[in-house]
RNA sequence: GGACAGGUGGCCGAGUGGUUAAAGGCAGCAGACUGUAAAUCUGCCCGCGCAAGCGUACGCUGGUUCGAAUCCAGCCCUGUCCA
C-alpha cells in the first residue's frame, strides 16, 4: 500500500479535486480538517468528528510535548489510539507557537526556546527536535518547523524570518528521513512563507522544491493582512508550487475565504474557527454567519440553518442553542461544533461537486450571493 | 414590646462629608475570534441628547454644612435574638 500519494480527478480553472491516499485512510480535497490541537477536537467525540465527513485532523506538536508528553503518548501507543482516531492526523510543528506565544520563546539559528505558558518551565523546540515528536506522536502528515511571522513585520523582517525557516525546511527533512520507519508510513510538508511578497514566495518555493517534500503549504497567511491581501497573494503562490503536490493554506478560514482559495488552486485548509467559534456562540450557515446568543433567536424554532444536514440542524432549535449557550451549558458548546464543523465539511463536499461537474464558478457566485449577501 | 444588625442602580455588593452618575461581580444588549495560552476576549449598560450638557438618583421626611449615599432627628421596612 502506498505511503502517499495525490491524484487530481478534476480541475476547473484553478480549483482543483482529488484525493491523498495514506495508509491510514483517504484524504478528499479539497479537504477541510478539523484542529484537535490537545488530542482533541473540543467539545467533539471522535467518531462525531468523522460523522462530520472530516477525513482527517491536526494535532500540535508543541501543546502535546507540554502534556501529556511526546513519549508518554508513544508509550501509550501512539496519538491515534491514545485518541481513538483511526484515519490520518496531520500534526503542526510549533511553528504557529512562535508567533501566538510570542511573549514567553526566544529565537535563535538553533530553533526555539519556550517558557511553557502552563508552568512556565524551559522548553526547545528545533526543527530536529519537532520532527521527532511528531515521529512520537504517530502524525500521518508532519509539518516542517517553521517561523510563522506577523502580517506587520517589515520586509527586511519577512525575508531574513523566511531565509531561517528555509534553512530549517532542510534540516526538518534531514530529521524527518533520519527516522526511517516513520519516514516509510508518514508524509513530510514544506511551509512556503515570505508574506505577501511575490518574489519572496517565490523564492521560498523554489527552495522547497530544491529540498522535495510530499505536500507544500503555504504558511504566513491569514495572520492579520485581511482577506483582499491574502486573495492577492493567492492569486500568485499556489501557482510557484507544484501542481502534482497537495497544497495546504495553513489556518484558513471563513467560509469565503475557503471558496475563494480554493478557487485559487489551493487543497487543503485547516482552521479553529468552526469549534472555537461555534464554542462562542457563531453558527455558520449558508446565509452567513449568526450569533445565536443574540435577543432575536430566543424564540426562534427554526433550526441554525435550514439547508443543512446536520443531526444538530434536524433536530434542535435555534431557541434551544440560544438558551445552552447562553447559560453557558456544555452541549451548547457540543453542538454548535458539531453544527459548524457538519457545515464546513458539506461546503467542502459541495466544492468537490462542483470542481467535478466543471460548474466551480456558478457555485462559488452563488456560494458568494447568498452567504455574504451580494446581488 | 425590647436589643442588636441592616436598607445603595434589574440582582448581589463596595463606598462612610467634596476627586461619586456612584468600584466590582452577575444578569441584559451587541461585537470579535483564521497552522487554539480561548466554553475566551472587547464594548455598551439611569433618562433625554450626536455632543457639550441637562435632569433625576443611594428606604421616607426633615435638619446640619459652602457641599451629604456618607453626619443628626423622627418615621417606615427587613433580618437575628430576647420577651
Amino acid at each position: 500500500m502506498t505511503r502517499f500519494s495525490f491524484s487530481l480527478s478534476a480541475t476547473d480553472g484553478k480549483a482543483r479535486t482529488g484525493r491523498i491516499t495514506m495508509k491510514r485512510g483517504e484524504i478528499r480535497t479539497p479537504a477541510f480538517m478539523p484542529v484537535g490541537t490537545a488530542a482533541t477536537v473540543k467539545a467533539m467525540k471522535p467518531e462525531a468528528v468523522r460523522q462530520t465527513g472530516a477525513d482527517i485532523i491536526l494535532g500540535n506538536t508543541y501543546h502535546l510535548m507540554l502534556r501529556p508528553g511526546a513519549e508518554r503518548v508513544a508509550k501509550l501507543g501512539g496519538l491515534h489510539r491514545f485518541m481513538n482516531w483511526d484515519r490520518p492526523i496531520l500534526t503542526d510543528s510549533g511553528g504557529y507557537q512562535v508567533m501566538s506565544l510570542s511573549d514567553l520563546r526566544k529565537i535563535t539559528e538553533e530553533g526555539v526556546s519556550f517558557r511553557s505558558h502552563l508552568d512556565g518551565s524551559k522548553h526547545m523546540l528545533t526543527p530536529e527536535r519537532s520532527m521527532e515528536i511528531q515521529r512520537l506522536l504517530g502524525s500521518d502528515i508532519v509539518m516542517a518547523f517553521d517561523e510563522c511571522p506577523r502580517a506587520d513585520q517589515p520586509r527586511d523582517e519577512i525575508a531574513r524570518s523566511m531565509e531561517m525557516s528555509m534553512r530549517w525546511a532542510r534540516r526538518s527533512r534531514d530529521g524527518f528521513d533520519s527516522g526511517e520507519q516513520h519516514a516509510s508510513v508518514a508524509a513530510l510538508f514544506g511551509i512556503q512563507q515570505g508574506a505577501l511578497h511575490e518574489d519572496l514566495r517565490l523564492h521560498s518555493a523554489q527552495a522547497l522544491q530544491e529540498i522535495g517534500f510530499d505536500g507544500y503549504a503555504i504558511g504566513g497567511l491569514a495572520v492579520g493582512e485581511g482577506q483582499e491581501a491574502m486573495f492577492a497573494t493567492l492569486d500568485f503562490a499556489p501557482g510557484q508550487l507544484p501542481e502534482d503536490r497537495p497544497r495546504y493554506l495553513m489556518g484558513v478560514g471563513k467560509p469565503d475565504d475557503l471558496v475563494g482559495a480554493v478557487e485559487r488552486g489551493v487543497d487543503m485548509f485547516d482552521c479553529v474557527l468552526p469549534t472555537r467559534s461555534g464554542r462562542n456562540g457563531q453558527a455558520f450557515t449558508w446565509n452567513g454567519p449568526i450569533n445565536i446568543r443574540n435577543a432575536k433567536h430566543a424564540e426562534d424554532t427554526g433550526p441554525l440553518d435550514p439547508r443543512c444536514s446536520c443531526p444538530v440542524c434536524s433536530t434542535y432549535s435555534r431557541a434551544y442553542l440560544h438558551h445552552l449557550i447562553k447559560s453557558g451549558e456544555i452541549l451548547g458548546a457540543m453542538l454548535m461544533t458539531e453544527h459548524n464543523l457538519s457545515f464546513y465539511q458539506q461546503l467542502m463536499q459541495a466544492m468537490r461537486d462542483a470542481i467535478a461537474a466543471q460548474r466551480f464558478a456558478s457555485f462559488a457566485a452563488a456560494f458568494r450571493r447568498d452567504y455574504l449577501g451580494e446581488s
